[in-house]
DNA sequence: TGGTACACGTACCACCTGGTACATGAAGGA
DNA sequence: TCCTTCATGTACCAGGTGGTACGTGTACCA
């Protein structure tokens, strides 16, 4: 019987796991069925049968990616004033090979390249939202959660970029503390705009 | 006579300027010779003529993206009171392109992709290092010119990222605006660590 | 006029690419 | 026991890959 929907399976899940692991240490956007086979320990032969095309293997190995940041999303504590341990969080040797691997991701999905459709929607709503829901909460007003939220993810992503790129994990965690220390403001300083 | 080292011409300048025209609409990453040759008219033959090798090609297009960065870098105001026009200057249309190609390089290099060596050392310092000096210069102390440089760089480059992924240039401007707004602290905050 | 360096095209090479055809063997249910 | 489904391997395919061999026209210079 040919295959016109890849179902789920086990043997599935096992390469799709593997498959994501190689991507982790060797990206996923310009290496072919065989390298990454090879690598986890199969044919490519098995990748086409559980994952349809090459495509479809990309698209999968996308959205787990994007699952484990939503998991991250959901289990990270969210309060403005845990920003710092968020951030230490992130700062943890173990997820630098997501975080560059999320990277190489959008840098792709920015091209339209196949594979990456519907990811750029949610890198960037799928974490503003919540975290503006959070500061409404707290008693910020709308604009300004919006903006705020907006602009916390910002400093996160590019501070991750500089990590990825110098290493620096002290110095990044310099500029984090800046930024909240920026936040600190006197009570009633107006964070919406003009 | 066989060309050890590729040597500069206006042919090869012709050349690189429609190849880096093109990466820009395109990505460089995974298009091959003979797509690039294709889309500026010429053979895949004259590219490694002119670049040695397809590594070769996709250094010298690395290297012209990071000419024009630093160009960009060198003509835009860098005074902190500017901070709101340089950004105006970066969400203009016609420098998309550009910002997204710089993002896929950057991916590119953190994957440690031959064709990008160097790049990621300049990518961060490039930057700190001139923004830190004229901030010093405006009396900061050095610990926080080097975090409110560092911060500073990772809002444009974190807010940028947001950009390219919605195209909502308002609301990433306000976002701007609000990171602008908090540095505009009462005098004598002091900027520097614990 | 002859030589030389450059710029370029055509044809080719071995190799790699995603994808397919087909066989097989194991598990499990009737 | 037979039949089906799943999982897998081997062999193959057409087409694309980076790179090379070789020939050629042109411009400039002695």
């Amino acid at each position: 019987m040919v295959r016109l929907v890849v179902a789920s399976s086990q043997a599935r899940d096992r390469l799709l796991h593997a498959a994501v692991q190689h991507a982790l240490d060797q990206g996923i956007v310009d290496l072919s069925l065989r390298e990454i086979a090879a690598a986890i320990g199969t044919s490519h032969r098995m990748l086409i049968y559980h994952f349809g095309s090459r495509e479809g293997l990309v698209v999968a190995v996308v959205r787990e990616v994007e699952r484990r940041e939503r998991e991250r999303l959901g289990t990270a504590p969210l309060s403005v004033a845990d920003a710092r341990r968020r951030w230490d969080h992130l700062v943890d040797p173990s997820l630098r090979a997501q975080e560059r691997l999320f990277f190489e991701i959008y840098a792709h999905a920015l091209l339209g390249r196949p594979g990456t459709e519907g990811f750029l929607d949610e890198a960037v709503e799928g974490w503003v939202s919540p975290v503006r829901a959070l500061l409404i909460d707290a008693g910020i007003d709308e604009d300004g959660a919006e903006g705020l939220a907006r602009l916390g993810l910002a400093v996160t992503r590019g501070l991750l970029l500089d990590l990825l790129a110098t290493g620096d994990t002290a110095g990044t965690t310099r500029a984090f503390d800046l930024f909240t220390r920026l936040l600190d403001l006197p009570s009633g300083h107006d964070l919406g705009h003009e």
